[in-house]
DNA sequence: ATCCACAGTATTGTCGACAATAATACTTTT
DNA sequence: AAAAGTATTATTGTCGACAATACTGTGGAT
């Protein structure tokens, strides 16, 4: 599991902890996408009263990992294609400017660390030469040190506390481990110089086609997919 | 009163209401920014129970308007210069998408609409002469329509469901009736131009840039009223 | 006099029961 | 037999009480 998010506090009431399981259990697909949720049922299930599962539902709700209509109850949300789309879009626009953020307000010490990570990841991959390793972790990892980086509460609280739930969850349920890796590995570097040169446009310039292309990829990938369940069914 | 948020549904259940009212309350600031939150305090002022009120607490998280910590309590978000130059920011990459998609993804209808309010909007502009009546309802009317005309939901929940919430806020507290309302009305007309071009590209530019001036437009007012209070003490 | 420890108080978190609303099944009518 | 209306059931919303945690003030020791 460790569904290691740096920006999100370690749970204190049983409430946070429930919060934790459902979210995981929501992301791997346990609780199925687009299912409805039973509140008597799940409190049974993590042996809690309803009071304190709708106070973790509360934050389910918050991450967009679950839908509630009044008097009617809650779904898991849908993970289509078009949801996925838009996710990304949103992704390029806020991670698009907190990379340009990062630029400006990093200190130094700060991205010398992301320069040391990115080595690290560099000798890793020329071992494990090619295999996706990095996607898993390291791309997170990335992602997660140039957010922080831009020192904007808003946008910190906004991608990781909200967007990044949803990311993980469609990683995990259309099984991306991206065949991006060297490509990735390369747009990473690029992205990091430029914050290094405190050139806040590039940065954000650079951020947003990779993510943009991090889209295109799974957009081909799905058009396949469908090619070849169509060519299955003739 | 009257915050209309075209995205909020009409609220339903009791704790809807109430949340609505502690919403006003706060952005009004009849609730002050930055003072704790007692929950038997406010349960009894809206004659609650503490659970629907702790509901209705949950919602006003969601929207940024308060922030909590486990075994400690609520409090009423602080409205500090940072974090307004952060919304703003945080605004300039959202909007700015936004109004990207919307010139992809509008209907010609949409668009109709829109021209036809800004024209109306024109008109009382030229009556009332250089009054900025146009911030108070026009600019909210505007990039609301913008944004939902992007027909992404993501783009469109962090943006009316929490950003703009905060917006107002700081528009009350902060006392701003904008005196650009010229200036904003030749932006729109530039942006509704690019929608109605389909120029992506140039529409989120333009949204970016009038955003980014309306902040520079706040900073400078701060500056100033910063270097006046200084002057009195003197 | 200052700092630490402890007790008391107040606030938050959790629980189970009741009320109100929506979904379902059944009866009745055309 | 199909459709509409009604009764029943199940689910969600709301309530008040109890338990656990954090804050406050007093007393004592250094």
């Amino acid at each position: 599991m460790h569904l290691i998010n740096p920006t999100q506090p370690t749970a204190v009431t049983t409430a946070d902890k429930v919060f934790e399981q459902i979210q995981y259990a929501i992301v791997e697909g346990d609780i199925p996408a687009g299912s409805k949720i039973s509140e008597p049922e799940l409190a049974k299930r993590y042996q809690i009263s309803r009071s304190t599962l709708r106070e973790a539902l509360n934050r389910l709700e918050k991450c967009h990992l679950i839908e509630r209509k009044a008097n009617v109850g809650s779904r898991v949300v849908n993970c289509s294609i078009e949801g996925l789309l838009e996710l990304y879009i949103t992704r390029e626009a806020l991670e698009g400017m907190a990379c340009r953020q990062a630029a400006l307000n990093m200190s130094d010490k700060e991205v010398a660390d992301m320069k040391a990570m990115l080595k690290a990841h560099s000798q890793t991959q020329e071992l494990k030469d090619g295999v996706a390793y990095y996607q898993e972790e390291g791309d997170l990892d990335f992602h997660y040190k140039v957010i922080l980086g831009s020192h904007n509460k808003q946008l910190i609280d906004l991608i990781c506390g909200q967007l990044y739930h949803l990311v993980r969850m469609y990683r995990c349920q259309f099984g991306m481990n991206s065949p991006r890796a060297s490509r990735a590995f390369i747009e990473h570097s690029q992205i990091i110089q430029a914050i290094s040169d405190r050139d806040g446009e590039l940065a954000e310039m650079l951020m947003r086609r990779h993510i943009a292309a991090s889209r295109k990829n799974i957009e081909n990938k799905i058009t396949q997919q469908e090619l070849s369940e169509f060519n299955e069914i003739k």
